[in-house]
DNA sequence: TTTAACAAATTTTTT
DNA sequence: ATTTGTTAAA
């Protein structure tokens, strides 16, 4: 099993005693290692359902499992290969009734949650609602129920905030719901508050292994202990200079803390890059430099100097895009490139990262026009979409009759005479009477706070969904789901429903499109018959269609084999992470964009400025590794910001890559640290950045 | 009371 | 440019 692996790496796969943290610098093949591992621990003896790889995104686990079938063939199949929040909702399925939890729980997607915590502070705004959403998921992901946070809250705001909180987590056991956060803190509490379903996990898993355990926060290191028990049979991969997680609660504590808690934990480090050219890994260790070191490694590579690194300085961010997909284009014809050597010259070769989701458009427009074939990674998902949102809704109030923002949703769409006024009252019957807005459907008494028209209107939506979910129950099997829903969908007339809400005729299409699409999605899923990547067909587990609901919101992405397509990628940063291609562009490297503004303290972010710098200038490590043979790095000169333009500075991590002068072709380094010096100059002399701007702006026109 | 049309405001990163 | 709150019509 240790067949072309180095040294090192063979010391992480074959120590299988105890503890053991891998180190894994970028593209030091640290997947590798995690199969390889997997493949070892089955050679010894244990069964494939005895092993346990944790990641950290779904797209992780697939490839993981991609990987492991690839080296170990069909027994990767029984190994348990899943992200953190897909093992909690295994957990809370199987043992949640321990805590009170019934079987068919919801989980709710962020923008439900925005919805609960706006009704429970009473009269807040949208924008309030998602801060104080943010805090509390700040508190969860920190172990802290509402009472603890009560308890430790500094301030009056705080301390509002908290009780917030309170009636947000009864709204959720009412509705019978959990939040992305309570998939990792309510397994955690199960595992500590119950010691036979503790001693069951520990005896079943008998070795876990963590990738991306810079990305851990503190109730995930928590269950992970738990996990393991004493005897720590786990290993954990990870790279503390790519931890660019912190906002969401991952401490680089978890790192520290490991060889306190495991003393005989065994360290490894993997310091050969098998990736990037020499050239590339120079300018990412020059930006990592200045960060301060936990456990200090040197990355190397033994594939030649190579291309060197890009600065390309651009005039907005159209111009970017355009210069981006001349770029791609020339290198696909070989241009561009000072030394002869391999070309990639598919589509997928290619990749554009940038900070925030929003940053994608121009680049879409540049390559549509020029089209060239491309996807989106990491922005907004398939199920974030509004058709799909309405489908699911109707899906998950199926399953659970007490998910109440599913009702809101279902009974609203399409539209069939029950409008907000009769919700209300509605909402306010159920909550005096302790019920969910389905259960008052139902009671005797409803028809003296409503019409009889509403109550009408509302029996005949509880008929339907009675009907529907009898009908679910007998529904197994791919074929059969088909059927079903396609026959819901005209049933409710939601083709006619999409086409009257949208003025475009396209886009109502492309929305019906979707729908189609997810259903296909859906019947698959219900199992039967599947076809497996070399197109054979293979018996899978056959579900009925309330099982497959249940697991739709932790999924982020519908098509499952999207590898092999030989398209452009643009992804953020953050979804990138793990990732790799032969030419990378990294856009918009702008002060105030990567590293993001430091500036203003909103009270939400309690790291301080420099904690915040270190994790943007990981950030920009991570970008620059994910490039193996050449890498472009791009300016704005001037960019949007909201409705405005502002002038644009060069983000200073260009300067701290410290390329050699001569590389830099069209900015040359003096000429950025200058325009940066100006910049500062002006802004302490209260210049505003935008009427300079104009001002060059205006001497560009003469 | 519902629904459609209109005005206003808002952009970090993910499970 | 998209999405939320507001107002007017049905």
């Amino acid at each position: 099993m240790s067949h072309g692996l180095n040294i090192a790496q063979q010391e992480a796969v074959n120590y299988l005693q105890g503890p053991c943290l891998v180190l894994a610098g970028a593209g030091s093949g640290k997947t590798r290692v995690i199969t390889h591992k997997i493949g070892r621990l089955i050679q010894t003896g244990l069964k494939p359902d005895q092993v346990a790889a944790i990641t950290f995104t779904n797209k992780a686990a697939a490839e993981m499992r991609e990987r492991a079938k690839a080296l170990i063939g069909r027994q990767a199949k029984g190994v348990l290969i899943c992200t953190f929040h897909a093992l909690g909702v295994r957990m809370l399925r199987q043992d949640g009734q321990a805590l009170g939890l019934k079987q068919q729980f919801s989980i709710l997607d962020s923008d439900d949650v925005t919805g609960i915590i706006k009704e429970a502070g009473g009269s807040t705004d949208m924008a309030t609602a998602r801060q104080w959403q943010w805090i509390i998921s700040g508190w969860k992901n920190k172990g802290l129920n509402a009472a603890q946070a009560q308890a430790q809250a500094s301030g009056d705001e705080d301390l509002l905030i908290a009780q917030v909180m309170a009636r947000y987590e009864e709204r959720l056991s009412a509705y019978q719901a959990v939040d992305f956060d309570d998939l990792i803190s309510l397994p955690l509490k199960l595992l500590q508050e119950h010691e036979d379903v503790r001693l069951k996990w520990q005896q079943t898993l008998h070795h876990v292994l963590v990738d991306e355990y810079q990305d851990t926060n503190a109730t995930q290191y928590e269950m992970l202990k738990l996990m393991v028990g004493e005897r720590g049979r786990f290993t954990a991969v990870g790279d503390d200079d790519q931890s660019i997680y912190g906002w969401r609660g991952a401490t680089l504590d978890n790192l520290k803390r490991l060889p306190q808690d495991f003393p005989t934990l065994k360290l490894v480090k993997l310091e050969q890059n098998y990736r990037s050219t020499s050239a590339i890994l120079r300018a990412a260790n020059n930006v990592i430099g200045p960060n301060p070191k936990l456990f200090p490694k040197t990355l190397f590579s033994e594939l030649g100097e190579g291309e060197p690194v890009r600065v390309i300085d651009c005039d907005s961010e159209e111009h970017e895009a355009d210069r981006t997909v001349a770029r791609i284009q020339s290198l696909r014809a070989g241009e561009l490139l000072t030394s002869a050597g391999a070309q990639f010259k598919d589509w997928k070769d290619f990749c554009i990262l940038y900070r925030a989701n929003h940053m994608a458009k121009p680049f879409e427009k540049a390559l549509r026009r020029a089209q060239i074939p491309y996807k989106v990674s990491g922005g907004q998902s398939f199920f974030d979409r509004a058709e799909i949102k309405d489908l699911c809704g109707w899906m998950r109030l199926m399953v659970n009759n007490n998910d109440d923002p599913a009702f809101l949703r279902a009974v609203t769409t399409p539209k069939r005479g029950i409008g907000h006024t009769t919700l209300g009252t509605l909402g306010t019957f159920a909550s005096q009477f302790k019920l969910s807005l389905f259960e008052s459907l139902f009671s005797n008494s409803l028809g003296s706070v409503l019409p009889a028209k509403a109550v009408g209107s509302l029996h005949e939506f509880g008929r339907y969904l009675n009907d529907l979910q009898y009908r679910a129950q007998h529904t197994i099997g791919a074929a059969a789901a088909k059927v079903y829903l396609l026959d819901w969908l005209k049933e409710i007339d939601y083709e006619k429903h999409l086409y009257d809400g949208e003025d475009s005729e396209k886009v109502a299409a492309a929305r019906w499109n979707n729908v189609l699409e997810f259903c296909d999605w859906m019947s698959k899923r219900c199992g039967g018959e599947i076809e497996d990547a070399s197109g054979a067909t293979v018996e899978k587990e056959r579900k009925t269609m309330l099982e497959v609901v249940q697991t739709i919101a932790l999924l982020s992405t519908i098509s499952e084999r999207e590898g092999d397509q030989d398209v452009v990628t643009l992804s953020t940063l953050h979804a990138a992470k793990g990732l790799e291609w032969p030419h990378v562009v990294l856009a918009g490297v702008n002060e105030g964009l990567l590293p993001f503004k430091l500036d203003d303290d909103d009270g939400i972010n309690t790291d301080s400025i420099e904690l915040r710098l270190q994790e943007e200038r990981r950030l920009m490590y991570v970008g620059i590794t994910r490039a193996q043979r050449t890498l472009a790095v791009n300016w704005l000169r001037r960019r949007k910001k909201g409705r405005d333009t502002i002038a644009g500075t060069p983000s200073r991590f260009i300067a701290e890559m410290a390329l050699d002068q001569n590389t830099i072709k069209q900015s040359p380094l003096e000429k950025i640290k200058a325009l940066r010096a100006e910049f500062a100059q002006r802004a302490a002399d209260g210049v505003k950045a935008q009427s300079l701007a104009e001002a060059q702006y205006n001497d560009k026109a003469k």
